[in-house]
This record gives structure tokens, C-alpha cells and sequence, in this order.
DNA sequence: CAGGTCGCTGAGAGGGCGCTGAGAGCCGTT
DNA sequence: AACGGCTCTCAGCGCCCTCTCAGCGACCTG
């Protein structure tokens, strides 16, 4: 693990120990590249933000001296780096402050266990999110409750946030491959989903592209 | 990989081959294009200085043909081009000449990591971006909202960009192959689209070539 | 300069698309 | 059996998109 914070490191550090891992620490970016060169970790844990080197370099040099560990980045909320640039550094999962603990540990067992990442389990759109673990929906952190029909489609809009998807893939996706009623269900259903999430909200989240289909704002509208 | 400078090329090879890769290598811009057409790769490595066809011509082409193979470009430090340049004609990655050799190695395990899913299949000209799965189009990164008559024109227009193309084949194939209707629409929708996209701007992306068509703007006016 | 052709432009009619409210069918629960 | 929730159908409506048309200007030719 490589953490500046002292406070954070010594939680975590001790955390992680009591579920049963062996865990080394390193307080800066320097530290953190001689260590994975010369030792074999299962998973490393970086913060982004670190004296010396930040994580950022040293994700860099690791994969180009062909250190393949899995890496999980600490992410600052409003860091000047987000999870885009973490994942496009061959970053295998993010995570960001605060965190859960429970959660950091659950992302850690699932890297050492696939050897490979696991992308975030929450579908975000701006401050819509969508668990489908818990098959929970929230806005602005507000629960909304949706019906089996509604949710499927909110997941299949998240899942394709920022594409436009037409009526007929939405049918075939969410509804049956082999659906013949009225394509009108779809416009149907949206609206549903407008007067929940954007109508108290006052928002408009799920934009209609005339002629084409429907599309989720990736930024939540 | 596409390389004309022997030296390097064999260098590299040689070295990417010891790194457990199996390298095809052509020495000009004819030879990759021909290659990365008929064969299916992993990941290209691409030079822009080539003889006959450059680096910056055979990734439009490729892309323009629907081979969406990820490409690293290698690219002069002091060229006429930049990174920028890179991925803007849809590279996935670039390094600047000299470059280390692991970074090489690094960057490309990545590029074939990340593999599929997230390909950014655009249409550019210029400042002027068209993506079709999000069915959405830019200019100068501000969004441009069309109808769908609108947007299929130009669609067409960005397929053939450079070429002048005939109102005949524009109604053949962004109207309907049957279509008896007056061929004036043609001219009331490039119109249309030059309200939206050259207006605001002051530039002009559709030039009218009198008594042949219309043709866009490789560089978007 | 006159005449013709081609493209540009503004206005407007028509239709198609999506939105909406109401309600019927189906299911599980009480 | 009665009720409520969910799903889906349907038909009306309003707006946006599409296309037509006619006048005008630009350009070419004699």
C-alpha cells in the first residue's frame, strides 16, 4: 500500500491486517517503485497523490518496467486526475475518498481473486446512481423506487450512457428479443422514468433525439 | 508495425519479438495499408513519416474502411504534426521519437488489454466531429443538435469528405434510391446544415462545386 | 449587355413522430 | 371476491421535421 496520509494509512493498514492480509506500507512515490520492482505483491493499493512521485508516474514506470500487479488507485474526489485517466493508465480499479472500507476490501479479494479488475459495481450518471446489486436507485442521494420494467430500462440507458439507443434495440434489450406489440411502450415507459427521476428534480436527464431514439446524459442532465 | 527507418525497425522487432510478440513488418504506407486490410492484428504500430502514403493517411483510410484495430503512433518530436493531431484522425495512443523501449512494450500490452469495447468510431474534419454511436456532432466541441435528415447528409458528406459528390448521389443515398421528388431538397438541407454548423463559426465546411455537387472540407473549412 | 442556367433563400403546407391521459388485462395480496 | 400495482394498448393532439414552390441572385455564354 502506498499512502502519504498517515492517519489513513494506519486504519486502513490495520484493517486490512485484521481481514486477513499481509500488508506492506510505503509512504511515498519513490518507495512505492523500489518496492514493487523488487518484491512480488498480489495487489498493490496507490494513491494518487503522494510526495516525490505521485501515482500517476508511478503506475507509469511500473508498467514500463513490465510490473503487471494488479493496481488500485485512490482517487481524490476532486483531484485534478478522475477514474477516466486512472483506468486509461492501466489502472485495474479505482476507488474514490472517502471509501468504504468494507468495499475496499471487496475490490481488493476480486483482484487477487480474477488476477484481473472489476469495474465500479455502481452505474453513475451525474447524481443518479444505480446499484444492481442492491437494486437500488438514488438521485442527488434521495431513494427512488421504480417498478421491474422501469428499473431494467434505467439500467439498459445507464449501461449506454451517452449513446443514442433506439426504440427497437431498447425492445429487443429490456423487453423481448421477439416483442411485436406497440414500439409505443417504450415512449410509455420513458415518461414514467422522466416523472420519477427528472420531473422532481428538475431536471431532464433522458433526452429524446427525434427520428432516432433516446439518450442518457452522461453528466446526469 | 510500420517503419522505414531499417535501424529501427529491426531494432524493434527484435526486441518486441524477445517480449513475446509476433511482428509483421512493412517498410511504407502502400505495403501497411494493403497489410492491415486483408490480415486482422492485435495492434498496429504505426510511423508517420513513410514513404508513398503517410502515417496520418493510412489511419484515415484504415478507419474509413471499418478497421478499427488499435493503433499506436510513433511520432517525431519536432514534426508538422503533434499528438493532438494522433488522436483527433483516432489513434489510440501515441509516443514521441526517441521513446523507451519498455514504454513501447507497456503501452501496447495495454492497448491490446483494453482490446474492444470502448472504440471511438468518429467521423472528423477539422474541428468537426460526427460519432455515430452516439449519435452525436461537434463542432469545436461545442454539440450541434440535427434532425435526422440533417444528420444523415452529413454523415455523408464526412464518408466522402474531400470528394465532390453529385446531388444525384446524395439523394440516392441519404433520400431513397427511388426517390421522384424535386432535387431541390438537396440544396435546402445543405443549407440547413450550413446554418448550423457554419454560421455560428464563420467558417465554411460545405463548398459548392457549380454543376458538379458538393464536397466537405478534409480540414473542415 | 442580354439571356439562360444553376444554386440560394424564405415561406408555408402537410404529415409523421413522440407525448400524453385513460383504461383494460393480468397478477399477487388481503 | 375485491383491491391495488404493474404492464401494455390505444387514440387524440401538438409540434417539429420534411419537402415543395416560387422568386431572386450569381455565374457563364454569346
Amino acid at each position: 500500500m502506498v499512502e502519504d496520509e498517515e492517519r489513513l494509512a494506519e486504519t486502513v493498514r490495520r484493517g486490512l491486517t485484521d481481514a486477513g492480509f499481509v500488508v506492506e506500507l510505503v509512504h511515498d512515490g519513490e518507495d512505492a517503485l523500489w518496492a514493487a520492482t523488487e518484491h512480488s505483491y498480489d495487489v498493490i493499493v496507490l494513491d494518487i497523490m503522494l510526495p516525490k512521485v505521485n501515482g500517476y508516474k508511478v503506475l507509469e514506470q511500473l508498467r514500463g518496467r513490465g510490473v503487471w500487479t494488479p493496481v488500485l488507485m485512490l482517487t481524490a474526489k476532486d483531484g485534478e486526475y478522475d477514474q477516466t485517466d486512472a483506468f486509461d493508465l492501466g489502472a485495474d480499479d479505482y476507488l474514490t475518498k472517502p471509501f468504504s472500507f468494507l468495499v475496499l476490501v471487496a475490490r481488493l479479494r476480486a483482484l487477487i481473486r480474477r488476477g484481473g479488475p472489476e469495474r465500479p459495481v455502481v452505474l453513475v450518471a451525474g447524481d443518479l446512481t444505480l446499484d444492481p446489486a442492491r437494486r437500488r436507485v438514488e438521485r442527488s442521494g434521495e431513494e427512488i423506487a421504480l417498478t421491474p420494467r422501469e428499473y431494467g430500462l434505467l439500467e439498459f440507458l445507464l449501461r449506454h450512457r451517452g449513446d443514442t439507443v433506439s426504440k427497437m434495440e431498447i425492445l429487443e434489450s429490456v423487453w423481448d428479443p421477439a416483442f411485436d406489440g406497440d414500439p409505443n411502450v417504450v415512449e410509455v415507459y420513458i415518461r414514467y422514468l422522466r416523472l420519477k427521476l427528472d420531473a422532481p428534480f428538475g431536471r431532464h436527464a433522458i433526452e429524446t433525439v427525434r427520428g432516432m431514439g433516446y439518450r442518457l446524459d452522461s453528466d446526469g442532465g
